[in-house]
DNA sequence: ATGCAACGGGAATGCGCTTTCCCACCTTCT
DNA sequence: AGAAGGTGGGAAAGCGCATTCCCGTTGCAT
């Protein structure tokens, strides 16, 4: 058995399609009260259930939001998944979710798909890329992208503008300060550390990356102290071990005390486990800095300085939230103690 | 400008409707490779993206699945949520995303938005509750879940079976073995801990921790030990950090070397965050163990023995991957070492 | 009493697509 | 050569709904 349809509905209360429809689905024009109260017993009897792709159809707006991420289950992306979500809430509409794992092309395939949805807008976050090999991944979701923006369509870019795009009509850009905050940083561990930094950065070419990492180094040289050396590896977790596991080789060897800036917070838990594991104290024999302030890791000691980001905000912005406000985010620093002052007197 | 449609691409192409229609959206019958060309040349000129909405209703497949759940942003059902979505991915589908914070009303209307878009299946997560207060919403979400069923669709539903529901039909209970695993990792417990034991567990009628309480005590009687104390708080790390608070006078007045079962990581965390804060040492003055082995949180420290879930998978299960297989999940324990051995060397 | 506007309900059209059904044409076998 | 069967394209009928006209009623002013 099929979902009974409206005019099921209107058969059964006695009348036309019209009437019907104009009584169950916000229309300008209400009927009598006697007839719509009718029109929604039957309705009720029938279990009716409204087709929203048929209606979708018919007035042409589909009630979708579309969101872009890299991974769901990555706490920076799911954190602005619960803005976007909220923010959907609030306009009534529904999320419709892809995972990427970053590649444009996907990225692309999916605003194709959302586009076929005719869903109302995209949100699109996670780093863009200048990377070589995306190039002509970039070109084609850009163009995929301004099709749907010149069909009407608005986009909300977490971030950076689209690589590529040809047009700013129906972007709506979300400005994260990363370089700034990251500079901020820098600025705030200088005053604290003596020794060398080091920056564990992602990929040379991933935006978001590129701007922390060019902000700490600003930082430090308005500092006064010098550039920050920095390694590249992957975006999470685990590139922060590798890079963790080569960094603890040399301070063991040569006994400098570094203070590490990781790109992000899993990054930065990433180096923290591999220091661990090769037997490197926190903060004895290095410090420790993130960014994001992950909401579960803000209990992960050695504690992490940080950088807050409204994550949910920057969702709910991206998705075209009417309340604006602008992103701002803050330094957290923390007093990385392996064994908390409070502890001692236990 | 709206974006162009089949009927264009068929004029432009020079063909009928009907042809287009075979040529670009996969249908049985193949017409001609140079017909179909000239077809596919049209629709690229003129960005032809195929209206989702229309086909839906053409051929009464949404090609949607509903994914319920109680807050996307909480690693736990993020996890899950990646699951579905790679189920999704591969079943040609989309993810429609609803998060509700877990009240049964909201659920409902969900439900009711997801049947309206004649998703294709909707994905339930997040503990079923016996709780009183939420009886005439669980009552009103059954209703609403077998009305969608009975209209043909499918509802996955992890953990347990949607409380007053009338029917088997559609419904897809991806059993999670929460009793016999928080048993046996009772029983692990017990072998290397010397003390009493407490339980920090979820309000009472939510099937999930009620669950995991039963199997743990059955786990201590099984090891011959007595039942453990069980505290009833909130089901999320604020809850967790206040029967934290509570269970650290308790240490420090009388001196009791306590083994802490959090009924869940995040709450684990929370114990943890309120000993740490109140000077109680792990694992010197207390040993904590979680349930679900979040991947955030595997390089926590001190570090929790806890439950590994294969949640990714659970959620695929539940969105219906063919190639099934039945949730196992395994026991982790952990040394809880505020100082990792390898760091003594260091 | 008459005219007009406002109102309320219904028939019909179309949103963009899939899918039967039909027909013209071309094979292939007896 | 003729019939039976296959092949490939097109016309048209919906899918379920919103919405535009259209028309019969009613209320009010004239």
């Amino acid at each position: 058995m099929a979902a009974s349809t409206l005019s099921e509905v209107a058969r059964l209360a006695g009348v036309s399609l019209a009437t019907a429809s104009r009584v169950l689905n916000g229309s300008t024009r209400k009927p009598a009260e006697d007839i719509a109260e009718r029109v929604r017993e039957a309705a009720e009897k029938l279990g009716y259930v409204p087709n929203a792709q048929a209606q979708a159809l018919a007035k042409s707006s589909s009630g979708l939001i579309g969101l872009i991420v890299h991974d769901i289950a990555d706490p920076y992306f799911s954190a602005i998944a619960r803005g976007v979500q909220e923010a959907a809430r609030q306009q009534n509409r529904m999320v419709l979710l892809a995972s990427t794992s970053g590649a444009p092309s996907d990225e692309r395939e999916a605003v194709a798909a959302f586009a076929a949805r005719r869903a109302d807008s995209i949100v699109i976050a996670g780093s863009r890329s200048a990377r070589p090999e995306d190039e002509q991944g970039n070109l084609e979701l850009a163009a995929e992208l301004d099709r749907y923006c010149r069909n009407g369509g608005h986009v909300g870019v977490v971030g950076h503008p689209i690589v590529g795009s040809t047009t700013n009509e129906g972007y709506h850009v979300v400005e994260v300060p990363n370089e700034d905050l990251a500079a901020e940083l820098a600025d705030e561990l200088a005053a604290s550390h003596e020794g060398a930094f080091v920056v564990v950065g992602g990929p040379e070419g991933l935006f978001t990356s590129d701007d922390r990492i060019r902000g700490f180094q600003r930082g430090l040289a308005d500092a006064g102290r010098p550039r920050a050396e920095v390694v590249r590896t992957g975006f999470n977790r685990a590139g922060g071990y590798d890079a963790g596991l080569a960094l603890a080789e040399r301070i063991k060897a040569s006994d400098e005390r570094l203070c590490i800036f990781a790109v992000n917070d899993v990054m930065a838990i990433g180096v923290t486990a591999a220091l661990r594991a090769e037997g490197v104290w926190i903060p004895r024999d290095a410090n420790i800095a993130g960014f994001d302030d992950i909401e579960t890791l803000r209990d992960f000691r050695p504690a992490l300085s940080t950088v807050y980001l409204p994550l949910e905000d920057i969702g709910r912005l991206a998705a075209g939230d009417p309340d604006g406000g602008s992103v701002v985010g803050s330094v957290k620093l923390r007093r990385s103690t392996e064994l908390p002052a409070e502890s001692q007197t236990a």
